[in-house]
Order: C-alpha cells, then sequence, then structure tokens
RNA sequence: GGGCCAGUAGCUCAGCGGUUAGAGCAGGGGACUCAUAAUCCCUUGGUCGCGGGUUCGAAUCCUGCCUGGCCUACCA
C-alpha cells in the first residue's frame, strides 16, 4: 500500500471554558484514527488550535479582569494539559489569535474581495450604550411580545418557543450593564454565498465527502433556497483580527476559526521544514475534518467555499459526531454529569474513557451516551478481565525462561488474528471504532479458552514439561500482544507498557502477523486497574455545582434538601434598625491580586479595587478555602468603611464577607453579574 | 409542522432477502485456582415496536402507524 499524505483537524475548542468530558468525545475519536493511520505507516499531521476571538471572550477576560490575551493564553495552557492527559497528542497547538492567522484570513479575504463575492449592508443592530458595545442576540434580556414571559434571550422565548428579534423584546436590558439597548446602524461585510451554489450541492452531494444524513440535511434546509449572505465582519470593539481593507470592522469569529486550521498547519511547517502548499494546495494530500454535528453549516458550506474561491485543497471528507449524553441526559452541572477534563482525570484513568468512546463509536452522527454502569461493567469485563488477564496469567511463567524460539503450532488462532486485522483496519478507517472494538474482543474470546485449556500452571509442576509450558505461553503472550497491537490507537499507555512487558516496539499494525520469538520477557507488572465505582461517585460529587449555576436546572425543578443544622450551629441575632445596617458600607469589589501569605496559617492577602483607582489591601482567612490564582478577577462583597486594623504581615482595610463555619468550609458571597466594583450593596 | 436516525433477549448491541435469530454483559448451574473474586464449560431468556404489502421465502425490501432521540421551524 502507498503511504498517504493525511492532514487532521478535530475542531479548534472556543477559548473560554475548560475541555469537558463531551469534547473529549471529538479529540479522542480523532487521536485514535491519527494514530491508526500512523500504525498503518501513512503520513499524518494532526493539528488544532484555540479558537479565541469574538464577544464572549471579551465578556470572560471582562469578568475575570485581564486583557483578552492574558485570559486566552491561560485557557490554552489549560486545554493543551487536558489534552496531554487524554492522550491526544497534536503535532501543532495553536491560536486563531496568531500572525499566521491573520496573514492566512488576509490571504483569504483578499481573493474573495477579487473573486467579487463581498457585498456591504447595513445592518440594525441592538447596541449597548454603557459598555459602548453591539450587542449579539444572547446578550439581551427582556419580555417576550408573545406570551409575556420575563426574562428572555432575545432571539427566541424558552416559554412559549416562539421566536423574535431583539428589538421586539418589551423592556429589553442588555445582559452586559444592564443598560436599555438602543437600535443603532453599522455597515457589516457579507460574502454572497449564493454565487458559490452550483459548486456546493455538487460538492456536498457527490464524492463521499460527507455522511450521507449530512447531505441530506444540507440538500433539504439549505441547497434547496438561494444561500443567503454570510454575515462576516463585525464592528468594534471586537476581539479579532481587523479586517485590513475595512477599518473598524474586524473578521467574524467564524471566518477566522477555520482558517486557524491553516494557520495550525503553517506553523508547523515553519518547524519542520516543510512546506503549506504541500499540505493546503496538493491534490494528493487528503484533509480530513472531525467536527460535532452543531457546526455542520460552518465547514460544509462556508469552509468549502471559501477554501475553493481561494485556491486551497477541499476536504476529502469531515467527520461529523454527535454529542455525549451522560446516564441518557444531557450533562447536567447540578446533576454533577458535566464533568470537565479536569475532574475526571482526579478520580479515574484516562485511557479507559477512551476506551468505552471507542466501544461506542460508530461512523454515524448518532449521539453517544455514557453509562457508568456500562463503563464500569465494559472496562472490567472486556480490559482487565479478558485482555490484560491474558498477559497477566501467561507472562510469569516467561519471564524466567523468554519466548520460545520458535512460534509454536497453536490451531491457528494467531493466524485467524492476523487475517482479521483487514477487517479491523477497514472499521478504523471508517471511524467505525465499536465494530473494530467487537472484532478484537473476539479474538480475546478465542484466546482465553486456550490458555484455560493448555493449563500451564498444571504442567508447570513437572520440570519436564518446561518447553511445553512455554510454548502454550509463548502463544498466550503472542495473542495478547496481536490485540494490543490493534487496540493501541484506542490505548497507547497499555501499548507502552506492553512494549516493555515485551521488549519489543509495535512500529507498525502489520507487527500482528509476525509473532514474537526467542525474546526475554520482563517482570509481569499490574498493567489496568479495576474500577472502582466510589471514584466514579466522588467524581459526580466533585462536579456537582450549585443548581443555581445551572441554567437548565432552573427548568427542571430542583429539590432543595436543606437541614437545620447551619442556623442552630449560629442562631439568628437580635434585631437591629436600617439604620443600624446602613453603618455598614458593603461594596462590590474586584480582587485585582491575591497572594499567599507564607507565615500565616490561614491568610490571603487580598489587593481589592473598588473601581477606577481605588484600591484596599485585605487580609482574608481563607487559605484553605481558596487558591490565590482561582480568586484573581472575581468580584466580592467587602466591608469598606471597616477600620483599618493593623496585622502582623500589614495593614488590613477592611474585609471580605463570606459564609461557613470556617477552615476549608469557607464561601464567599458572590455577585450576579453586571455588577461594577464600587457599587454599594443596599 | 418539516427532516434524519433508531426501536432485535433484563442491559449494550450484531445480523440488513435464504436453513430452527446471534454476541458480550447480567441471571442460573458446574469446573478451575495461573491470573486484578480474573478464567473456562453448560444453561435460562426474544411471536426481531405494531398493522398491511412485495416475495417461494422478511428482523432484513416497500408502506402506514406508534414510541424514543437528534436536528430544524424561515438565526447561523
Amino acid at each position: 500500500m502507498n503511504p498517504r499524505r493525511i492532514l487532521v483537524t478535530a475542531a479548534l475548542p472556543y477559548a473560554n471554558g475548560p475541555i469537558h468530558i463531551g469534547h473529549l468525545v471529538e479529540y479522542v475519536q480523532t487521536d485514535i484514527w491519527v494514530r491508526f493511520q500512523r500504525l498503518r505507516g501513512h503520513r499524518v499531521v494532526f493539528v488544532c488550535a484555540d479558537d479565541t476571538h469574538g464577544t464572549a471572550i471579551m465578556i470572560s477576560a471582562n469578568k475575570a479582569g485581564v486583557s483578552e490575551e492574558q485570559w486566552i493564553a491561560r485557557i490554552s495552557e489549560q486545554h493543551q494539559r487536558d489534552f496531554a492527559t487524554f492522550g491526544v497528542d497534536f503535532d501543532n497547538y495553536g491560536s486563531t489569535n496568531s500572525p499566521e492567522n491573520r496573514e492566512l484570513c488576509a490571504e483569504i479575504w483578499s481573493s474573495l474581495r477579487r473573486e467579487n463575492l463581498i457585498v456591504e449592508k447595513d445592518v440594525e443592530q441592538l447596541y449597548d450604550p454603557v459598555k459602548g458595545t453591539f450587542l449579539a442576540d444572547r446578550f439581551v434580556k427582556g419580555t417576550c411580545p408573545k406570551c409575556g414571559a420575563a426574562d428572555q434571550y432575545g432571539d427566541n422565548c424558552d416559554k412559549c418557543g416562539s421566536t423574535y428579534s431583539p428589538r421586539d423584546l418589551i423592556n429589553p436590558v442588555s445582559t452586559l450593564s444592564g443598560a436599555q439597548p438602543e437600535v443603532r446602524v453599522a455597515t457589516h461585510l457579507f460574502v454572497e454565498l449564493e454565487q458559490l451554489h452550483e459548486f456546493l450541492e455538487q460538492w456536498t452531494q457527490s464524492g463521499n465527502h460527507l455522511q450521507s444524513e449530512t447531505a441530506n440535511y444540507l440538500k433539504g434546509h439549505f441547497l434547496g433556497d438561494p444561500l443567503r449572505d454570510w454575515d462576516v465582519s463585525r464592528p468594534a470593539p471586537y476581539f479579532g483580527f481587523e479586517i485590513p481593507d475595512s477599518p473598524g470592522n474586524y473578521w467574524y469569529v467564524w471566518f477566522d476559526a477555520p482558517i486557524g486550521y491553516i494557520a495550525s498547519t503553517a506553523q508547523w511547517c515553519a518547524a519542520h521544514g516543510e512546506r503549506l502548499e504541500d499540505w493546503w494546495k496538493n491534490p494528493e494530500t487528503e484533509i480530513h475534518h472531525f467536527i460535532g454535528k452543531d457546526i455542520t453549516y460552518f465547514h460544509t458550506l462556508f469552509w468549502p467555499g471559501m477554501l475553493h474561491k481561494a485556491g486551497f485543497q477541499l476536504p476529502a471528507k469531515v467527520h461529523i459526531h454527535g454529542f455525549l449524553t451522560v446516564n441518557g441526559e444531557k450533562m447536567s452541572k447540578s446533576k454533577g454529569t458535566f464533568i470537565t477534563a479536569e475532574t475526571y482525570a482526579k478520580h479515574l484513568d484516562p485511557q479507559v474513557l477512551r476506551y468505552y468512546f471507542a466501544s461506542k463509536l460508530g461512523p454515524r452522527l448518532d449521539d453517544l451516551d455514557l453509562s457508568f454502569d456500562e463503563f464500569a461493567k465494559k472496562i472490567d469485563a472486556d480490559l482487565v478481565g479478558k485482555v490484560v488477564n491474558l498477559a497477566s496469567r501467561t507472562a510469569k511463567f516467561l519471564a524466567p525462561t523468554g519466548l520460545s524460539p520458535e512460534y509454536p503450532d497453536d490451531g491457528g488462532l494467531f493466524e485467524y488474528g492476523a487475517k482479521q486485522g483487514a477487517e479491523i483496519a477497514e472499521a478504523y478507517e471508517n471511524c467505525d471504532y465499536n465494530r473494530a472494538v467487537r472484532l478484537i474482543l473476539e479474538l480475546a474470546d478465542r484466546a482465553n479458552p486456550f490458555v484455560e485449556q493448555a493449563a500451564p500452571w498444571k504442567l508447570a509442576k513437572d520440570p519436564e514439561q518446561a518447553d511445553r509450558v512455554r510454548d502454550i505461553c509463548t502463544i498466550g503472550i503472542n495473542l495478547y500482544r496481536q490485540i494490543i497491537i490493534y487496540l493501541s490507537p484506542i490505548l497507547p499507555e497499555l501499548a507502552g507498557k506492553t512494549e516493555r512487558l515485551l521488549g519489543t516496539p509495535i512500529t507498525h499494525w502489520n507487527d500482528a502477523s509476525a509473532p514474537l520469538t526467542g525474546s526475554s520477557v520482563a517482570k509481569f507488572e499490574h498493567l489496568m486497574k479495576r474500577i472502582d465505582t466510589k471514584d466514579i461517585d466522588a467524581m459526580i460529587e466533585d462536579s456537582k455545582t450549585p443548581a443555581a449555576e445551572d441554567a437548565s436546572a432552573e427548568a427542571t425543578a430542583p429539590t432543595w434538601n436543606d437541614g437545620p443544622e447551619a442556623l442552630a450551629a449560629e442562631p439568628l441575632t437580635e434585631t437591629c434598625t436600617i439604620e443600624d445596617f446602613a453603618k455598614v458600607d458593603l461594596r462590590v469589589a474586584r480582587v485585582v491580586a491575591a497572594e499567599s501569605v507564607p507565615e500565616a496559617n490561614k491568610l490571603l492577602k487580598l489587593t481589592l479595587s473598588l473601581g477606577g483607582d481605588e484600591r484596599r489591601q485585605v487580609f482574608a482567612g481563607i487559605k484553605a478555602a481558596y487558591q490565590p490564582e482561582d480568586l484573581v478577577g472575581r468580584l466580592v462583597v467587602m466591608v469598606a468603611n471597616l477600620a483599618p486594623r493593623k496585622m502582623r504581615f500589614g495593614l488590613s482595610e477592611g474585609m471580605v464577607t463570606a459564609a461557613g463555619p470556617g477552615g476549608a468550609e469557607v464561601f464567599l458571597l458572590g455577585v450576579d453579574s453586571g455588577a461594577q466594583p464600587g457599587q454599594r450593596v443596599h
């Protein structure tokens, strides 16, 4: 087989929050495919990047009290750490906020200009006069014009399901500032996608670039009518790239995000002495995108259109997958099923999640359910009980002698496994991982009875039978290794341990058709742990956040179960007057700096901002409950007129309000978004 | 309202025109003790969502209905 040259991308995660197990479905799926192709001897470059532009990033950075650049740098670091934890091994991890991306955006943009695809149109949009920014629909709330339900988003009503323009909302309010938005007109730039209608019809409906259901979806929803113009600009202020020939306008995040694939490849090329043209402008290179079904639209219409007009190579295939549900339901923060990569890894082994996903993933875009019950059973039964068990019951007999010099007669077991390699490879190639896993596990189901019947542990008691024992175990361990080679794209860590056990690296898929002989075997060590359901419970508990933080929980009528203990521990005090209360000047403040006081057991030194240049230094006894870095940027409520107090470590100019008995059980009072530092609490 | 997908043993799924419908897990019985209470053997269990049709023959094709999921409903 001729080696193929393959460029693989996974969707760019938005730099607005942590990676969670739902994201991981995609990155694991893609990484498995990449590892598989490499093992087959193909040339693969696997790139990704953080998607860093847009209004949401500005808001998050602003809330955290840092610049957008600082914010995205922090998120990028977290994302890359999480991917590494789960064995997702990119060749290059870039950022859409990179010079390479800016340059490529400009290049593609000028192509679109040259092709006369860009038109200007005035757009009326709501504008927040306090924040000085235009508002996307989701940043406006108000009363539904149809049914009168309060507190609905700008584009549709949760209560009655009607859709409308944010301008129709009754009493609209900006969620950023609380101000009443006004209507303003701005000039936007549009891509006249309709000019590409025929090309997109042809590209989406032929050539097997898309799963059939996606092709049907596009045909039914978009390609039946003239394609609408695509609004690709946003007026300042906007965190992104300013459009070179349209000052004051910025490329919409969805314009520059997919170009980030190319930019990330460009970075890789620069670092490895390769030419970008070979990867993006050469028909010999296969480009494969892996994405979730939510972003189908961008990757199957705009993106091919842009590439086509700008003279880049079109994707060979866009692989689209469904979403993750947990225990049959959408992930939920209040139920503890909104599990971040970091939290998962704190409690469970990352590689077994890869196995579970693989055992459920198919080539269709169906949703995938993570049932923890099934998860534990699958790992224990398949991996520990069947696969790893093969090694653990044979390796120790081989440690003293090594493998037999010639591969013994095994009744055709190894040969059968080698033959199955073709079918397993085909399943991987088609992203039909659950089929691949089924086929591989069948091999383990054949291998265990062989070992059972041959019973080397009985023969081992008779020194006369030493050769026979070695032969049987040579067979057993080779069958094990064959299985591991097939599983290695899914379980690279287990594959690595196996390489060390047998002192032989796995370098190619075809290693599975040549048994090892004569080599030594290391002392057997545990390869994999069974799942302890206590760890799953702890992980779910760890993922739970108060119901109030979960928007979806509001709709599902949460049940509270608040006991009387807290009140009993600290009974209510005597009544005070409003004047008494007014003596205490509570203010919203932002933590702009936080550091641990090394000599103090309980104290953190906080610098609080009351807006403008007003700063207060406060020592707070919350060391056991909060990490300084987690506090920077957040809003707190402080007692601003408390008499300053000299402490051993410096002057404390106020105090931060918090509840809880103390120690690690301290909970800072939060402030709903919209509040500004310096505002008084009444 | 429209579209797509699925409905097969308690659970997860395979089979997608051809003998009495399969696997894994779970359940029941036994064996073994090398191995992470792992493994092995035997076994219980299904009018293949429901009704029509095509065919010598249908879980498998067509059609209607029911149920569930996802996507849409003139936003992308």
